[in-house]
DNA sequence: GTCTATAGCCAGATAGAC
DNA sequence: GTCTATCTGGCTATAGAC
């Protein structure tokens, strides 16, 4: 195997034992089990424990951002915006299920890793957002609504169920087949629902 | 102090610990100094880490179950359960804001902690208010919905907010007070935001 | 019940042979 | 680059004096 070959391995075998143990309770023998290869090598190609930990979540920051980046700065009609940020987010998440829980632990348990990665990255393209929906507003085209409360309503509905799996399987009783299903059936759901709400008829 | 006044002083330091560091992430000495007593008090009255952490467990879902519990159950038209879930819960959370992170983590580092817990307490009421949903869809009072979205739309457009605070704090770019007034605020406009969704005017 | 001291274990990190 | 062996520190848990 290749250095590259090597690091990568690891890297997936990091993010793994890391996305659902978190940093406290990755332990770095199981990665290097998972990796199949030496718990040294770990220490040869990352350092430390906490080096390889800011590499998964670097990852996993740059796995959810440009995407969400894309959809919020695409110049469309709201409606068509929300239509693809429901969709193209539950679609992404769905193929990194861990990320949304992983994120949301270690931010909470250490907010300044944060610091200002998304105001740098997101400043300007959510200002030109509270603008067009401020505008719709003015222009009687949707119902009164503050811009934050409309991001932050479309955000929660779409990740949430990820997050909270566990508890809404239990609550609604459902296996993780049917679990997947309504899941999937999101994708359209909240943006629907969104859109209603926002409506005048 | 007396005995039960140091077995609460313990479970409040364990309760801080554990909810802002996580079952892995705490550590007994931190609790011990918190509580302003000695390491091996913890072990007098809990005798194990994991049994002080189950204590603690069991108390955050005791703070959340019952208020779900009755508002669930109380017997009241669909639009006024709505509010008062909203108005009820998101001020509790405001009072115990970790818990929400607290047990999505730990869940979902462990699902089987739950097992039927949810399951055998809230089982028939959702199984009742599934009954007024389908009811108020068939005569025509609201748009069609799935009541399994109707409810994770609620929940998690009420919870997520706290889970994700260190997140949306920095996207939207608020400090702390700012920040809670929009919490605050979402007590009515989720309410709101979720009945014009379901109306049909 | 409360403390000090320490046992015993386990994890992260490194030295050094190959 | 890759491995084995080992160091070092920190953690849970307990023994035992008071």
């Amino acid at each position: 195997m290749s250095n590259q070959d090597t690091e990568q391995n690891i890297l997936n075998a990091a993010t793994a034992i890391f996305q659902s143990k978190g940093m406290d309770g990755a332990r770095m023998q199981e990665i290097a089990d998972k990796a199949k290869i030496n718990k040294a090598m770990l220490h040869y190609y990352y350092r430390s424990k906490q080096k390889l930990f800011e590499a998964v979540f670097k990852t996993a920051i740059s796995i959810m951002a440009p995407k969400l980046r894309e959809i919020i700065e695409k110049e469309e009609p709201l409606f068509d915006k929300i239509r693809h940020f429901t969709n193209g987010y539950i679609s992404l998440i769905n193929k990194h299920s861990y990320i949304p829980t992983f994120i949301v632990h270690e931010l909470n348990r250490n907010p300044h890793i944060l610091q200002d990665v998304f105001i740098k990255q997101f400043g300007d393209s959510f200002d030109k957002m509270k603008v067009q929906i401020n505008e719709m507003v003015e222009k009687g085209q949707i119902r009164s609504i503050e811009p934050e409360h409309l991001i932050m309503n479309v955000v929660a509905m779409s990740i949430f169920p990820f997050v909270a799996k566990p508890i809404f399987k239990s609550v609604l009783q459902k296996d993780d087949k049917e679990y997947q299903e309504l899941l999937d059936e999101r994708k359209t759901h909240v943006a629907d629902f969104v859109i209603n709400s926002l409506k005048i008829k």
